[in-house]
DNA sequence: TTCGCCCGTCGAAGCGCTTCGACGTCACGC
DNA sequence: GCGTGACGTCGAAGCGCTTCGACGGGCGAA
């Protein structure tokens, strides 16, 4: 192994000087910088990780929790650990991949023994039980997802709840009377996953405020909880012209479903869904929806975090604001 | 922070003692190891990772390659993923995510930096150019699939050949005379994933072998593809009665596509799988499947690379059997 | 000209842990 | 009764890096 006075020593300076010529910390002359960088170029010098870390007090590495829950879209959870590993690398620093089956002791451990410099949760519930754990902890978070309670944490997400109203509001413009929100598995609710519960809120909201008729059904993620909830949908709300889809999972059959009960979308139903674009485009009739940007979740929770790593202040909420993409699943009322 | 030296103090014993007692590598009294817990267990002490992996040139963290390359079926990456964490923290050690983005560059710097003790490679390619690397790094790596050239690289993999036969055998044994394997999308065997392309021999070879009529067909990953798919087949082969299909993400809206154009599963085609048994489970008609068997991939992986950390010797190629288990969807061929 | 300061570099002191050699003790076999 | 290990523990020497204080030389200000 080549190590760092082997650099000096080839270079013809201390090591402390290669290590700052590294570093940047403290003015190096541009001609011994040249030398150092073609000495560790020749000796193919890497730095020792472990040593840099017990050193600096710094791993540059950062730790990554994802759910591995019913009732999560696996996708979107890929395509954002994906994001962060990509932009955690342009901050020089990797992740560390946990899962939520380890709990608070995994988040402990690598907080602990100073593995990761800090931490990103997925997944988020209202009342989440490593929210004392995480304000407890001397390092920097961020959380994807709003806590009921939230003082002093880092959290974002995108906006769900402004999400469901400006679905309702779309539907509500093109002259839908009667609207229904098939939402995620019913085991999220029970969780109190943040991200779902808004998504009720603001479609609620928005549809009391506008006066229309509304019904809320979860779904599991199966075909044919897809098929009984549109045939149920039908049955209760006969007058039904508009539906918000909060659920990966059943998009397609759903739409499907409708499709085999009679109602050609968008002519007689206008569909709206809450999901990742590539899904709402792939679809036989591309689906008006508001994108999941998980992959702009991942970038900014690392640049929050490194922000937290430098001692600069982050707000608190960071709530990216939905974009909904009118698509050929929604049209005018029927007459 | 709370160190060593604390615990040591607090317990009466040496620094070195604390550490014998911890890792075992020594005998320690039953009354002094007591002694040293209760001392951990009042402080709360952790050993600080980066000083451990300095000290004695282990980090304990495996990297894992995922893949993120179009026509991978996600779900599968991620199953395997939470497997392989899982697995690892039962030997103490964590997982770093990598991307294939990064390249070989990603390898040889946490494997130079010392930052992992050694790796796991998802979607092998047949010659894939990360090889020569592998076998150049001094630390141990695990390859998920297998290249045309393993020599000195350990590998593990589901037994796609015989995945394909065992589909073939089982549609021959029913008096199926006219077969068809719906494969991964063409990109795939343009990059020359090796278990793609084994699942291909397999087929091929067992077909002929059973003197039945054959064809591939590669499909894109989208139900457009899968509904061209369906009719060329019947268009190419009007005989057609069996199908194998290597594709999760077309298994479904290929079945369904079948049957809108007039073919009763399994009255009048029989359908086979290679793909997760949650899917083959999940489907209206349960598919008789071969399991691709993530979990255990992912755990065997791990249990490989611990070996050869130890220095034990390990088999180059592990290939897990395939296991056909019968549903719904195959039965005798129409009379 | 002299003082003070900044620039560029060096040496040394750790960071917290593991591990090696050494040493005292005790039990056992001859 | 004594040599011989095995057992249990200790002290010290690093592991490879960062960082702090120090220092010489050059330059601008006084």
């Amino acid at each position: 192994m080549v190590k760092i006075t082997d650099v000096a020593r080839q270079a013809g300076v201390s090591p402390s000087t290669v290590s700052y010529a590294l570093s940047g910390k403290r003015p190096i002359s541009e001609e011994t910088r040249q030398r150092v960088e073609a000495a560790i170029r020749e000796l193919g010098y890497r730095p020792h990780a472990g040593a840099r870390a017990l050193a600096s007090s710094r791993s540059n590495v950062l730790a990554l929790v994802v759910p591995l829950r019913a009732g999560i879209h696996v996708p979107v959870v890929m395509q954002f650990a994906v994001s962060v590993v990509t932009a955690a690398r342009r901050y020089d620093h990797d992740v560390l991949l946990l899962t939520q089956e380890e709990g608070e002791d995994g988040l402990r451990r690598v907080a602990d023994t100073a593995l990761v410099d800090a931490l990103i949760l997925m997944d988020v519930q209202l009342h989440d039980p490593r929210l004392p754990l995480l304000r407890s902890l001397d390092r920097p978070s961020v959380m994807i997802g709003f806590p009921q309670e939230a003082a002093g944490l880092t959290c974002i997400d995108l906006d769900f709840r402004t999400a469901g109203e400006r679905c309702v509001e779309h539907l509500a413009q093109l002259g839908h009377r009667v609207v229904a929100l098939v939402g995620s598995p019913p085991e999220v609710y029970v969780r109190g996953t943040a991200f779902a519960q808004r998504v009720v809120q603001g479609f609620t909201a928005a549809a009391d405020r506008s006066g229309l008729a509304s019904a809320v059904h979860p779904c599991e993620a199966t075909p044919g909880a897809a098929r009984r909830v549109a045939e149920q949908l039908l049955r209760e709300q006969p007058a039904l012209t508009g539906v918000v889809v909060h659920n990966e999972a059943v998009l397609e059959p759903l739409t499907d479903a409708f499709e085999q009960l009679g109602l050609r979308v968008p002519a007689d139903l206008s569909v709206t869904a809450i999901c990742p674009d590539e899904l709402a485009e792939s679809l036989r009739v591309p689906v008006t929806s508001i994108a999941l940007p998980s992959a702009e979740v991942g970038e900014r929770a690392v640049e929050l975090l490194m922000a937290k790593l430098a001692g600069d202040e982050v707000p608190e909420a960071t709530l990216l604001p939905p974009r909904l993409t009118k698509r050929a699943s929604t049209a005018p009322r029927p007459a």
